[in-house]
Order: C-alpha cells, then sequence, then structure tokens
DNA sequence: TATTGTTATACTCTATAACTATA
DNA sequence: TATAGTTATAGAGTATAACAATA
C-alpha cells in the first residue's frame, strides 16, 4: 500500500519531498519557458541553449564540443544544427583543425534573436521562480545549485561502455 | 555582442546564473532518471508521475484531477492513459457521480510496479542531488523549492482564455 | 451552453544503426 | 582502429481540432 514504514531504507522523507518539489517546479517552470521561447523567438529551449552556448564561443563550436551537456545523441544534435542553419541564425563549416569536425558558429541574425528573446525569457522565469525568493533565499539557491550543477557534469554518464545492453 | 551592460534591466547576473544552473541539473536529473524508469520499469517519468499520484488516490481520480498539474494537453493524457491501461498498472471506468467523467485507478500491478522502481529512482535521485548537499543545504533547499512550487501553481496558466491565437 | 473525454491527425523530437571520411 | 559527423528510419510524445455525450 505504499506505506512508507514499510519500505526499505534510502526513502528520506524529506528528501523525497525535497525531490518531488524541486522536479515540479522545474517542470511548470519549463513549460512555461517553452511556451514563451515559442511564441517570441519559434524556438525550443534546446534551439534556445544551443544559440546562447554559441553567443559565448567567439570561434564557433565543433559538434562535439555543442552537444556535451545538452545530453542527446549525435543524430539529434545534427537535426537541431540543421534547423538552426535552415533558419539562418547559425552556419556550419569544415573546421581547419581538423578535417573531420564541423564548426557551428552563431550569424548576426541568430545573436539577434537571442537579444530579442532573452529579456522576456528572464522575466518568465523571475516571474515564476524568484517573485516568492528572498536575497538570501536566491544566493542560497545559486550556491546549491551551482555545486549540483557541477557534480552532475563530474559524474561518468552511468555506462561509459555499455554497448548494446545485451537482450536476454 | 550579447554584452551584459547594453542589455536591459531585469538581467541580474546572480539571477540569470541561478536560473540556469538550475535548468542545467535538473536537466540532466531528468535525463538520468527516465533512463533508470524506462530500464526498471519500461515507464516514462510522465508515467512513473500519473502512476504515483494514482497510488495515493485511495478512490481514483478523474482525467482532468489527473491531468491537473501535470500540465498537457487533454489528448496527451488519454493517450497516456490508454498506454497504462494496455500495460495493465490503471483501470478506467466511469464515474458514479459525473457520468461524463472517467475514473482512473491504479491497479495491484500498478501499485507493485511504483513500489519496485521507487527505491532505486531515489537513489538516482540522492546521488546525483543530494550527494553534494549537507543537511542545512537539504532543508533549506526543500524550503525554498516548496514555496516555489506552491507560487507557481496559484500563477495563473498564462492566458485562461486565450483561445485560438489570431494568426495574423 | 459548458464541460468531460476520445479520436484522428500532423508534427516535433529523440535514438539506433549503418555509413563516410579523416586521424 | 578510433573519432566526427551525417543519414535513414522508426518510435514516443504532444498538440489541435472535430466530435460525442452528459451537466
Amino acid at each position: 500500500m505504499t506505506n512508507p514504514d514499510t519500505r526499505g531504507p534510502g526513502l528520506d522523507p524529506q528528501q523525497l519531498g525535497t525531490y518531488f518539489a524541486l522536479m515540479e517546479a522545474v517542470s511548470l517552470l519549463q513549460h512555461r519557458v517553452e511556451q514563451h521561447l515559442r511564441a517570441e523567438g519559434d524556438l525550443s529551449y534546446v534551439q534556445f541553449q544551443l544559440l546562447t552556448r554559441l553567443a559565448e564561443a567567439p570561434g564557433g563550436l565543433t559538434m562535439t564540443e555543442l552537444a556535451d551537456g545538452v545530453v542527446y545523441s549525435r543524430s539529434g544534435l545534427t537535426y537541431q544544427a540543421g534547423l538552426l542553419e535552415k533558419a539562418g541564425l547559425v552556419t556550419r563549416g569544415p573546421s581547419p583543425d581538423d578535417e573531420r569536425a564541423t564548426l557551428v558558429a552563431i550569424t548576426a541574425d541568430g545573436r539577434a534573436l537571442v537579444d530579442r528573446v532573452l529579456p522576456g525569457h528572464v522575466d518568465v522565469a523571475r516571474g515564476l521562480l524568484f517573485d516568492p525568493l528572498s536575497g538570501d533565499d536566491l544566493r542560497r539557491l545559486g550556491d546549491i545549485m551551482t555545486r549540483v550543477r557541477d557534480h552532475m557534469r563530474a559524474q561518468p554518464p552511468r555506462s561509459a561502455a555499455p554497448r548494446t545492453r545485451r537482450e536476454r
């Protein structure tokens, strides 16, 4: 009957509550932010992430560098980069350093779009996330989430070698 | 050139950093958690959410109640409920109170699956989220995110009446 | 008339595997 | 042989609109 008392250890109710509150809050935030980006710039959040990352990389990034941390598959990035290129927001070209690599760079239009969309984007985040927080809450949350993010980045992808999982 | 000094107000660098750290950390967390749920119980996170919600609703929930907070469209819920029903994890039947409503209830198999998957699920969350946090961090994060979630729940869906957005 | 839910459908996104080319 | 990237393709998920039934 999903009675907390009958479950094993490792299910600290406080951790569970914190975890669920975090996941629900961020899900709501993501949804609103996606709606805003789609309405304002016809962008998904992933595309927005790629553009902002490229906006801070003067010389452009290779596909591998660009994918890093955005988590998903190579082909997924190729797909997204293709969309951004078609929209004129990025360019793709061969890398001088490594003939295998593709260098992706943001265009002036891409920068303009980021600059146009970012203020409203942050307004949405502020209205939902920062409104109910004090200055001290904000500092603490920033400190906590920065540590958590760095910890997660350092975690091995859970399976650096599980090659096609055995089917039986 | 996306120079912070040339952007309007409302773009507090500390807020921005906190926001991005939060979004990236939770994205990574979601990804890992989805992988675990898929491998362990052949469930998406949304399906897991629906099941856990139903596990705490003795008499079952109507589709509308079940959808509430999970944000997405009616048809999306019908789709997911159909999958869960096909898998034998929930049942759907008419409501005695309102002939229009569908009552969704979790089955014994559904409960068993939740109970089987939850410990590992929390293990993943603990390894990624709670590991780098002190007890005090945890309390504070729980307090903050609970307030934020409640604030977000209270926010009007941004447009309680925007009926098909005018196309031009 | 408004609300509950389903269906049909189109579309976006993601992932796997096979493939090409360079290191 | 390993790495960078693309392509083909299949599958999951989501949203919109039209619809049926009940309040």
